[in-house]
DNA sequence: CCAAAAACCAAGCAAGCGCTAGATTTAATA
DNA sequence: TATTAAATCTAGCGCTTGCTTGGTTTTTGG
């Protein structure tokens, strides 16, 4: 038994943990029911794990890494504030979207975590939002944005996480046009 | 042990278990602390209730009549478009930060409902997201708004919704205030 | 003031929970 | 092929869970 190990195996286990924490919460999901849904007996989860809390926040920490990693991606190379706060919405609806299970997870089940784990989110959830807060500055700057602006953050935010509950991926509305679509209602189209 | 009884102190003990389950989560949140904050016996619980479950859908059942009600209240007697957007988005702060334990609840917990509870509530629901439509719609008919309809409905209800996340009553900012602001962001001001 | 109803308690059951320990199999390395 | 390490299984422990049962106290209404 090794400490947050990164092996391939675990990435995976986390991928299928994420997926039942999603559908039924992390409460309601049994070390049971993760390990049948792994292929593996239950004992055999510690191996991996060194209790069910840390598989949650494994599959915390890996949408967050990787949300941090597309923001950080789609705003490279853009100066203009408008495009940017596209790019970023873009990139936020695309991980949330596409990696559903985790960031559910992540919105919904943090409440779970203890004290320790939730530091290391905690961290990456305040880089984050201060990708976002400097975004919405710059337009605010340029006279794009209007009002308080770490309020509008908020609302942004709340708007676009919101999607998990109501978007349908076998819509006709694609994550950019939701994006393109919140642009709009604020005045930044 | 009655059904669905409505008693004087049923209700006190659904709004008890609201906090728990909203600082605890509904799982999380075991009959015995129930019974421990309400000063009773784990067991003296079912006689108020047939099952844990069946609190969890008091709780939101709950806030979501207060919801309703109040929201048809800040509609009386008002005409103008813009003026029943913002009547009804401060109504839905207002119950949402005031009666908040119920709303978190609502929000966050559903899935832990059977199914037989959820068609009650998803019925409350429904009519609840007519009233913000139809309040959409009538501004997007005058000019005030543009662009798809139930997606601005969502938009708003999620930044709105997500309130609960952040929003510090000791802090200076009243529920008004956040709807103001709400307001201004979609250029409804 | 007394009977009926409502609210509550004491005790505990059966099931399921997270997790552990030690043995065994599979995979990597030299 | 021999040695080691990683991954898994078997079996179950100790505890907590939601809930039940049968009896007691408190409240209510005529």
């Amino acid at each position: 038994m090794t400490l947050t190990n990164n092996s391939k195996r675990r990435k995976e286990l986390v991928s299928i943990a994420a997926r039942l924490f999603c559908e039924q919460g992390y409460e309601r999901t049994t070390v049971r029911m993760l390990a049948d849904a792994m292929g593996i007996k239950s004992g055999s989860l510690f191996h991996h794990f060194n209790d069910k809390q840390e598989i949650l926040c494994a599959v915390i920490q890996d949408g967050m890494e990787s949300a941090l990693e597309i923001a950080d991606q789609a705003l490279e190379g853009e100066a203009d504030p408008k495009r940017r706060f596209m790019a970023l919405a873009k990139a936020h609806l695309s991980t949330l979207l596409n990696d559903r299970n985790a960031h559910v997870v992540a919105l919904y089940e943090w409440r779970s975590l203890t004290d320790s784990s939730l530091g290391v989110l905690i961290d990456m959830r305040d880089r984050y939002e201060q990708l976002w807060q400097q975004v919405i500055d710059d337009c605010a700057a340029v006279g794009l944005l209007h009002g308080d602006q770490p309020l509008i953050r908020r609302f942004a935010l709340g708007a676009l996480n919101w999607t998990v509950q109501w978007y349908d991926a076998g819509g006709e509305k694609t994550p950019d046009d939701l994006a393109q679509a919140l642009g709009e209602l604020i005045g930044l189209s």
